[in-house]
DNA sequence: CGAATTACCGCAATCGATCTCCTTCGATTA
DNA sequence: TAATCGAAGGAGATCGATTGCGGTAATTCG
């Protein structure tokens, strides 16, 4: 089923089926001509081969995206999002998870770009130097999502984290708290810098709030359940925390639970990103909802215009962070934490429970 | 960059290239000339255009994916399963979410029908009849995943949902429960008539425990929410509930909560799925585990074996599912539901709350 | 009425890799 | 020494759609 069948069948040359079936070339046929070769073509039920036409007009109308991890509820909502303003362009899009790892980066980056993507969107803010580098250097279009890319001027689609932070610490604040950490991911990522910095800087509007700076290894559960487990060791818990992100958060919840502490009694927390399950935890998170599935389509207009205009601009696109007060947030309570005998009692029993 | 390039550098015809950098036809020529070749086409960065070589060899070396939502936790693990084992095989995979709308549906096939894609793995077992049934009439390769399609002798690779029904049943009953609400999915999904006839043919086992069914209208935290609601309302509801999935038992959960209820105390829950959150719902979901990674590197192993040889069985793969026991599950509390009067009293409450 | 313009559409090259034939050449065998 | 064989690799067609070029017929213009 190719276009010299719908050719032989409307009694043309395939030029013009070719012609009347291109938006962009129709008005290069008589209509009588094109509505008699369209007919033809919906009877025999033809498809164009995207494929041949990919080698033709070396354009494959399809665009690499590049993750860490599918099952990070993160990124479902941004592609999602891209592929919902993908689809109505005639565009596909190519998924890759690399789990962060170089070698699988690299491999996912060839392996698409073998394919002939129009061009990626990225999401791995702490890709390769040497990767993206490359790419810009040979002209290959480039959307950077969530997080940048430091030295490559590629256009940028974030959340407004800095703002999210904020508002999460003026929350902290507000409520009684004086005593804050910020549990923050890896530095190698720069959203983890950002909302460092926004944290360091909101604190330090406050004259008689001290906060603190907790460095997760990871942005996973397990990473933020080991650090509150340390710190309840070492005594020095705060009676607020405002996690990286959600998961750093759970962690947090399931630390605290299994040392028989409260939250929000003992230890307030906030998240970040409003996963979708978050509303359902124990407690209800308070986090900061960044909207993903309007980051995803706008890096895909990005991409798509300036794939269109073959240009590359170098743009950051911040959209508006909020925060979003459920139950896990609360006034501190007096002396909540302040016994060390009870505390320490409480650790060891926790501890023994890990075992 | 093309194939010509390496060929000059090399210094042989590009046809002695093309055989040199392809596994299969290595051994067509000389080692030292595959050598120089190989470094030629390193020396240029080339990499072979999937594009012109799908043109040629007739085969894309993609998989469409087909499922209806991407940010429904279930998919994800499906998802990276799938890419898991077609990533080493050299395939891609093309994903489409069609949130179960027929003419998304067609569009996302027709779509990568024209990109002509190898086969498809089809996740959206209430798949429009009439275009699944058209596709196996012309040939097309397709892999069912997680549901099956009436009529039509695809392969299916699914959770072995009854034995994890049963289990779920059985381990009610075995903490006392003798009244038992199976909340189904909508019967237009195989996997929801899998379940709702497990479920009654497990409680048929105990003469004196009584099962009922209720539909719910969707699967979703919704429709979970209401279904609860209205069973509160009608002052019929059970000692413990078998929910068709997980976003159903959260929505019980919800409408419990909502209604000033307690689970495990007042009524028992268990979900189906165990999605990555449910560890940290409030209470901890009971559920039954579903293998979905395993589900998909399974599909994907059964197209890609049956594309391979170029044939199409119909076997059906039924993975074992288990039941992971947490919080949500107790023994009954006498009377926990029986005071129609405080019962009449929280309800209101609970709606009057909802307004 | 002849020339110029325009609308329509056919011809054939082209994209890059693969693959079937075919040639060449050195080695082996009778 | 001539016939045979096999390995190595070159020539060129091919996949299916697009597109620049040009031809033909109908239409407009001077």
């Amino acid at each position: 089923m190719t276009i010299a069948d719908v050719a032989v069948r409307a009694g043309v040359h395939k030029a013009t089926v070719s012609r009347a079936l291109n938006k962009m070339t129709e008005h290069q046929v008589n209509p009588a001509t094109a509505r008699r070769v369209r007919k033809a073509a919906e009877e025999l039920g033809y498809v164009a081969n995207a494929v041949a036409r990919g080698l033709r007009t070396n354009s494959s109308m399809t665009v690499g995206v590049i993750i860490p991890d599918l099952t990070n509820p993160l990124f479902p909502p941004m592609v999602r999002g891209i592929e919902h303003y993908l689809a109505p362009h005639g565009y596909t899009a190519l998924i890759a998870n690399t789990d962060g790892d170089d070698d699988l980066e690299r491999a996912a980056f060839d392996s698409l770009s073998g394919r002939r993507v129009d061009g990626f969107i990225i999401a791995t803010g702490r890709m390769h130097h040497e990767l993206i580098a490359d790419a810009y250097h040979r002209g290959v279009h480039v959307v950077m999502l969530n997080r940048g890319s430091v030295d490559v001027p590629y256009p940028l689609v974030t959340g407004d984290d800095a703002a999210g932070v904020t508002a999460a610490v003026e929350h902290l604040v507000e409520l009684g708290h004086r005593d804050l950490v910020h549990l923050a991911g890896p530095e190698n990522f720069t959203t983890s810098a950002v909302r460092q910095d926004a944290f360091l800087a909101a604190v330090r509007r406050h004259a008689d709030v001290a906060g603190r700076l907790v460095p997760a290894p990871a942005l996973t559960i397990r990473a933020g359940l080991e650090c509150m487990n340390d710190m309840l060791l070492h005594g020095d818990a705060p009676t607020a925390i405002v996690a990286g992100n959600d998961l750093l958060a759970v962690g947090i919840l399931r630390s605290l639970r299994q040392h028989g502490l409260h939250c929000p009694d003992d230890v307030s927390v906030i998240g970040f990103n409003d996963m979708d399950s978050t509303e359902d935890l124990n407690p209800p998170l308070t986090t900061v909802r960044v909207p993903h599935f309007e980051m995803g389509t706008e890096a895909a207009r990005l991409l798509i215009d300036d794939l269109a205009a073959d240009r590359q601009r170098s743009v950051t696109v911040s959209l508006p962070a909020s925060l979003v007060v459920r139950e896990s947030t609360a006034a501190p309570r007096a002396g909540a934490l302040a016994s060390a005998d009870t505390f320490q009692a409480r650790i060891e029993s926790g501890l023994s429970m890990r075992r």
